[in-house]
DNA sequence: GAGACGTGGTC
DNA sequence: TGACCAAGTCT
């Protein structure tokens, strides 16, 4: 156990204030939806991605509050997300707005437990939004956290696992002081971040070394074994006639709303011209994505003709944004 | 409780 | 290139 945790945990929260990065635009708003927003946007994404194309300001001026959120349709709402990545979060973010429209009258919950029940809110988020937003003394557990108490404990079992996970969160919640939860909070996961990073942490210049057990910070946190790559191939079409294009839209309710090229079996693309190939990852999966020009396809289930004009509106996972650029190009470049 | 879910950056 | 990683949640 950290001996004297009020000291520990006012050396952070004074690190936080006085090293700790102001600029971020979540960190000038005690708005409990805008800190919603930017918690969901960083859940498994990193500062720079959410900063990089602005997907935080845009979001928030496109949907400034609750109501407009819960008003919105959603293919704009996953197209304001397009490009970030597990867009069920957006679909959630959207319920969550709907739900404190309907069960809040439009007022943001300020309890735990009601935050905690808003669709796509875990523990991790409802902590974070209670402290952020409302100042409550709440724990909270995200990566960078887990790796900090894991080697300031010099803990050497699993974190991702359920008696890790345990653990970590019991430390959390005996450190966090009843006061000035915000920056100690603010500061464990900006330690993580800046200082005690997962390679390479830099033990010289962090505030809280004094508490630290660990010799070889390096070699912690301990994790589960990862799933293997499958390499896999995808044959697709780039179907275009009168102007319009074929896309399929995700039936599925993980990836609903979304649009991607329409899919075809090895058999199916026979002797079609390759139009493009290239490679992506999705979680374990390393796909190669082939890309055949077909003239006269026709439509199954799931799919739709779109004007080329609307195709940039259209939500679309990154992929096959990027396999459409290449393909439009190639034409571009041999007419 | 394991597996699914995206993407971009780093080494 | 490929493995690892990131402000996790849901089923």
């Amino acid at each position: 156990m950290l001996e004297d945790r009020e000291r520990f945990s006012q050396t952070l929260a004074s690190w936080f204030k006085h090293e700790g990065r102001q600029d971020l635009p979540w960190r000038t708003t005690r708005d409990p939806y805008a800190i919603l927003v930017s918690e969901v946007m960083l859940q498994q994404t990193q500062v720079v991605t959410v900063l990089s194309r602005g997907y935080y300001t845009n979001w928030l001026e496109k949907f400034p509050d609750v109501a407009t959120l819960a008003a919105a349709k959603e293919e704009e709402v996953l197209k304001m997300w397009e490009g970030l990545g597990y867009y069920s979060r957006a679909r959630n973010l959207q319920k969550a707005a709907q739900a404190v429209i309907e069960n809040h009258d439009g007022i943001f919950p300020t309890s735990p437990e009601e935050v905690r029940a808003l669709p796509g809110v875990g523990r991790y988020t409802a902590g974070a939004v209670c402290c952020f937003a409302l100042g409550l003394p709440e724990p909270i557990v995200d990566a960078n956290v887990a790796r900090v108490l894991a080697r300031l404990m010099d803990f050497h079992q699993p974190v991702d696992s359920t008696s890790g996970i345990k653990q970590l969160w019991e430390w959390a919640t005996e450190c966090v002081p009843e006061t000035d939860s915000y920056h100690y909070n603010s500061g464990l996961m900006e330690l993580g971040q800046r200082i005690c990073k997962p390679k390479a942490p830099d033990c010289g210049i962090c505030p809280v070394k004094n508490w630290c057990t660990c010799d070889s910070p390096e070699k912690l946190p301990i994790k589960k074994e990862r799933r293997k790559t499958i390499h896999r191939d995808e044959h697709s079409l780039y179907a275009v006639s009168e102007g319009k294009i074929l896309l399929h839209r995700e039936p599925e309710r993980r990836r609903q709303g979304l649009w991607r090229l329409p899919e075809r079996t090895s058999n199916e693309i026979a002797g079609l011209p390759l139009a493009a190939k290239m490679k992506y990852s999705i979680t374990h999966y390393r796909v190669t994505l082939h890309v055949y020009e077909i003239t006269g396809a026709k439509a199954r289930e799931d799919e739709a003709w779109h004007s080329l004009e609307s195709l940039a509106s259209l939500p679309m996972p990154s992929p096959y944004r990027r396999a459409l650029e290449t393909v439009q190009e190639s034409f571009l470049l041999q007419p």
